[in-house]
DNA sequence: CGATTAACTTATGTGTACATTAATCAGTTT
DNA sequence: AAACTGATTAATGTACACATAAGTTAATCG
């Protein structure tokens, strides 16, 4: 990653360590800490940390500092609904505006998740998710709306939150009957794409989001 | 307003100021001058402006500074694209949620909307905007669901350029036959998040964001 | 012994000096 | 006259020193 602009680095260098899992919820990101830790002084370290909480990925106490976001069920169901409807809309209008390029990547994302090896090793799970954000992101980008796509990102790398902590995800994935439904889900919503079909593609992914959530919490 | 957190102040009295119009698309928010206007250091002005450029209300030029968004078609075509849906989906669950004393205060509005004299002056343009404001995010609010607010919140904000930028507004609402439809569209809606009636919530709320949007763009 | 308060520690909050760079303008060259 | 080059300028980018306050521990008093 470069440095040239080392507002973007910080900001990009937290939120990595954030998604692979350095911190869990409740701990401090502490300005000093951070910047010792990715050379910086503590200034870009101290702007990132504010993005980061305007954008809602952190949480704040004043003087005290930032701090990961606590999980609870009712706040992932409130999460959890917001994506599914805006993820919704947007499957809809990238069905509207997909060019077969972007297809045919999509297509490629879920053969690459359907031949995944062993699954339930923690480098499956990362490979997984990699996947699984392009699939999702991706699709946001195909709706060509700006808003829509930037409200899908901030939800998705929202629900990192519970991914992680609740680890039942990709295990519970593939609990139900030997196989994995989620690779399943991204095949059909694909293909509802790929038919222009802005109904079915918008209710196949409010179903995905559904499912998503409840396997997520299945245990709680 | 207070000063005791700076940053906040900031945030908050470089909004206003973008929402009473002081700047007009294209110009540039110097750092410098900002902090010589409100009587803070650049700290505070600095970080409060990366926090509009990281929400999407500014847009910003590497070592040149943030700036007003230059508003195009397509733009607002995306972003009331979007609203339309967002809005749509929070009336619903606000239309799920209502405690009779937020109905009291959406009716409350209404009839001050009503009840505006004078219609077509700056005044009354700048009241007519609190109360639909008020309106909207009162409406994000009692959906009880801090995401689709965050949105919507996001959302109906970054439309003020255009209501702003595209003056007909106002004025446009009132030309249709002497009457003006805001109001009649938030009675409308107010009715049925009264009555719980979810769907029509979340339907008239759909339409009364396109209209706004149709009307806005009548000219163009 | 318990409670209150005072000092201390540690992190954020804030101002400012200095570094860097994109843009502009003038001066030179072809 | 047009185009290139370098100095200037005017803004952001960065680091750091110091201020402030929240939290903690220790000392003092009832």
């Amino acid at each position: 990653m470069s440095k040239s602009n080392r507002d973007e680095y910080a900001y990009k260098a937290i939120i990595s360590l954030i998604l692979e899992n350095h911190f869990k919820p409740g701990d401090f990101l502490l300005e000093t800490e951070l910047a010792k830790f990715l050379e910086l002084s503590r200034t870009p370290v101290r702007h990132a940390l504010g993005q980061l909480v305007a954008e809602g990925f952190l949480d704040k106490k004043k003087k005290k500092g930032c701090f990961i976001p606590l999980p609870n069920a009712e706040d992932a169901k409130h999460l959890f609904y917001a994506r599914e409807h805006i993820e919704g809309v947007t499957a809809s209008s990238a069905a509207r505006y997909a060019t077969d390029k972007g297809v045919q990547s999509l297509y490629r994302l879920v053969e690459r998740e359907n031949d995944l090896k062993n699954p339930g090793t923690r480098e499956a799970k990362m490979v997984y998710l990699t996947i699984n954000e392009n699939f999702h992101l991706g699709i946001a980008r195909m709706s060509r709306n700006k808003y829509l796509e930037q409200y899908c990102r901030h939800a998705f790398w929202r629900s990192h939150t519970y991914i992680f902590f609740f680890d039942t995800y990709y295990s519970g994935l593939k609990e139900a009957d030997g196989q994995v439904t989620g690779p399943r889900q991204h095949m059909e919503i694909t293909a509802a794409i790929e038919n222009r079909n802005e109904e079915k593609a918008g209710n196949l992914m409010r179903q995905h989001v559904r499912t998503t959530f409840e396997q997520l919490f299945l245990k709680i």
